[in-house]
RNA sequence: GCAGGGUUAGUGAAGCGGUCAAACACGGCAGACUGUAAAUCUGCUGGCAUAUGCCUUCGUAGGUUCGAAUCCUACACCCUGCA
């Protein structure tokens, strides 16, 4: 049943800033902050790694600003450990203003008009400058249009070149650094949808002398089935005796199929985008609008069986629906404590 | 008292003879959101059936017209000038 027992990491994941428990879920802090939660709060939903974005923080403030103000972890206040993602999910989501080549990718911003380079070696050199204690390498993510139009096979290929390159970069950056003081690269598999390049893309970084695996390309809008499909398909094939991250996943039910096919590490926005959004998981993995009109005079709180800081300080689901109403930000904070509390609870009831 | 302007769905506000159950905004209701261009976006929002349909609405009461939220008359209330 539990098939996290059988192909999960075996260890606990360590960090120059720290043990982890896995499997972990990890809430992500785009620009330097979970949105809408101080540090403590992030502290106190009982999660182990906080996450950051390469490509925002090297576009606003700059890396060198961070650096200058200590670093990630003295910059944002943030003690647990840190963990950047490459800006490679922007070559998808921000597909409309960004050109892809072999070198790079240029971003060109609508709003700043700032244009911006990334490259599997400046992405890395982004991430090392920043601070973090764990670092991902910079990928080619393909939409679902894209790989209709047969961009898989080419990403896919690009995706491990531009691994080696980030390899060699990471190596060349951290020789100097004692085996405590190193961050941890991780590499990402892609192939979209074909298992077969699923599978030699999971071989090839396996083969990588990199301390994690990343799952890319996946929860881009494909069906549950898809994506379930897949990490079913990958479980067995995994080396546990490095840390396997899903990227981007999210949904409780998602969650659960994923830690329990192999999967020690996930993040994702979702749970603090529907707490801004007025929506929480309740027992069950089911949603519960809050904004509701149901929940007008409801003196329970979100979730009786919930022991994060929100429920557990009694705030009502009348409160938190009329906090809404009003657009007051804190119910988007208080909706968040729940909400990441809620996918950590899924992830601590797989651990031993 | 005289002259002029106004009264439109929960609110504000378009419309000024037919294509008007009536733009748009807000509010209301429901939903979506998966490595954050997202405190965002979508649908519905007179009533009843809900697919095309029917019924009652645009201050009130009459009238003109094949046809009125739109034109005319009277009345009510509000605003601005002059008394």
């Amino acid at each position: 049943m539990n098939y996290f027992s059988k192909t999960g990491y075996k260890g606990n994941l360590t960090t120059r800033a720290g043990a982890v428990n896995t499997p972990t879920f990890m809430p992500d802090g785009t620009r330097g902050a979970v949105k809408s939660l101080t540090p403590e709060m992030v502290a106190s939903t009982g999660v182990g790694v906080v996450l950051a974005n390469t490509y925002h923080l090297h576009l606003q403030p700059g890396e060198d600003i961070v650096a200058e103000l200590g670093g990630l972890h003295a910059f944002t206040k943030q003690a647990l450990p840190l963990l950047t993602d490459s800006g490679g999910f922007q070559v998808f989501s921000l597909s409309k203003i960004n050109k892809i080549s072999e070198d790079g990718v240029t971003f060109k911003d609508p709003k700043t008009g700032d244009t911006i380079f990334l490259s599997p070696e400046k992405s890395i050199q982004i991430q090392i400058t920043l601070g973090a204690d764990m670092i991902v390498a910079f990928d080619d993510v393909v939409s679902l249009e894209d790989a209709e139009r047969g961009r898989t096979t080419e990403a896919f290929e690009r995706t491990h070149r531009w691994l080696e390159r980030s390899l060699a970069e990471f190596q060349r950056l951290t020789r100097d650094m004692k085996a405590g003081e190193r961050p941890l690269l991780f590499g990402v598999v892609q192939g979209g949808l074909d298992k077969n390049l699923r599978k030699q893309s999971l071989e090839i970084v396996q083969s990588l002398p990199v301390d994690g695996i990343a799952i890319g390309g996946l929860s881009v809008g494909e069906s549950r089935e898809e994506m379930h499909g897949m990490l079913e398909y990958l479980a067995p094939l995994y080396d546990t005796q490095r840390p396997h991250f899903l990227l981007g996943v999210g949904d409780p039910a998602d969650i659960r199929f994923a830690v329990e096919h192999g999967i020690d590490m996930l993040d994702c926005v979702l749970p603090t985008r529907n707490a801004r959004h007025g929506t929480a998981w309740v027992t069950g993995d089911k949603k519960m609008h809050l904004t509701n009109e149901k929940y007008k005079a409801d003196s329970s709180v979100i979730d009786p069986d919930c022991d994060c800081t929100t429920c557990r300080t009694g705030y009502s689901r009348g409160f938190l629906r009329h906090q809404f109403k009003v657009s007051e930000p804190l119910a988007g904070t208080l909706v968040s404590i729940h909400n990441i509390r809620y996918l950590q609870r899924i992830c601590e009831s797989y651990r031993k």
